[in-house]
DNA sequence: GGCAAGCAAATTGTATCCAATTGACAGATT
DNA sequence: AATCTGTCAATTGGATACAATTTGCTTGCC
């Protein structure tokens, strides 16, 4: 069941909407009406709403009753518990590959590096998607898939989170500090490997201003005085 | 998105067979056609094909193209990744929870225990659901609602993967553990308690004999001989 | 008697169709 | 003026109908 295409007509449109949510072509709580989609894409409504129902499951989209789908728009608290849990998740990983990794992994891995390097300066929507896959990358390195599986998961919502919390999108992932985790899991340094990818992951965390609109919209508002007085 | 029901007839399809499958009473490897299904729940397929999404999306089920759906089974190596992850997850279900406990937290914990030992003689679909049912209990007390979903999901594959390998199912998860492990957590001893868990998940794959069956369909056969040379 | 090709039945993949629910707007009412 | 209510348009929820694909069986041939 490979990530990849069964060859069925919504996978292929999952895989379009997933792409365009994690390139944050589609924003967070932008309407996505099943009609407009298919005629879209070139598809009839009932394909669309078993991509909805993947695209739901993922916690990539919200749909409300008989109102149709929308974008999803994390809350402060789910992106906080999304990070915990890929927290857990890639320490496991890193901690995998420390005890075994494959033998063409440090290749694929730089090579990940290096493309992302390549359009460092551009900092389009390409960007932002390979710095996901490299942990995505990462994961499927340790050979378990459902681990793999889960973090592919999580790194596309933190995506998610990044583009309605974030302000700044610019090298959202440090590519300098994905070389430095390759270089102690290449030297074993477990205790650093767990270290260095905790601080970035907080460094993610911390670009997409998770503390910071956590202001309600009254709060908001109330900066900009009033009209009449309470 | 509370696992619970939206009220719409797909996710009462879903939980329905959901629950068939963790009792064992849909057996790994059954074919599951859409319109047998739909008929039996009184509903069309397109409901049937939406839940089949979501329970393949899970690992419970396995679609081939134009062939059907059916009841997964769970490769040796696949039960061993979902056990690695299982205990990733539970281990910082224990420690969130010796970090804090929500107010009435014990007091549910020590009531699920009850209830299972009063089915406990019993050993019926119901013990086996209970005794997963516990850990995601645990889960959900954690607060962090992408936590308890994962460890939701992975329970469940791990019935499943005891109805494929196991032969015993009585006393799946000893119900002795559980009320150790809740002691642990009581006392804050953050080592006990994530070595219990460790242990209890051990035997929890020990009891499903995971390291027998793993002959191939080809090795059984083997050994009945052959009607032609090859 | 065994094997291959072709045909028929069954089942899934997809599109279209009808019904039910929701949200918004307008008008009436307090 | 504000609120409540009834109607209407838009959109989804679900079922049915049609097309495509696979499987298993039958038939003919070696």
């Amino acid at each position: 069941m490979s990530e990849a295409q069964k060859n069925t007509l919504s996978d292929a449109v999952y895989d379009l909407l997933r792409r365009a949510i994690i390139e944050q072509a589609l924003q967070p709580g932008m309407r996505l009406p099943e009609d407009t989609v298919g005629d879209q894409f070139g598809v009839s409504r009932t394909i669309v709403r078993h991509a909805f129902v993947r695209l739901e499951n993922e916690g990539l989209i919200v749909t409300k009753r008989n109102r149709g789908a929308f974008v999803a728009e994390p809350s402060l608290e789910e992106a906080r518990q999304i990070f915990e849990v890929r927290h857990c998740l890639e320490r496991e990983v890193v901690l995998k590959l420390i005890d075994r990794m494959p033998a063409t992994g440090y290749d694929a891995l730089e090579a990940h590096v290096r493309s992302e390097k390549a359009v460092l300066g551009k900092d389009g929507p390409v960007s932002i998607r390979l710095a996901g896959e490299f942990h995505t990358l990462m994961a499927e390195l340790t050979g378990n898939a459902v681990l793999a599986r889960y973090v592919s998961e999580i790194v596309t919502r933190c995506s998610l989170i990044i583009a309605t919390f974030g302000r700044s999108h610019s090298s959202d992932c440090a590519v300098d500090e994905h070389s430095q985790i390759i270089a102690a899991i290449r030297a074993g340094d477990a205790e650093r490997a767990t270290a260095l990818m905790a601080h970035h992951l907080g460094a993610v965390a911390d670009r997409a201003d998770l503390e910071e609109k956590k202001d309600s919209i009254e709060t908001i508002l109330s900066r900009y005085g009033r009209v009449a007085a309470p």
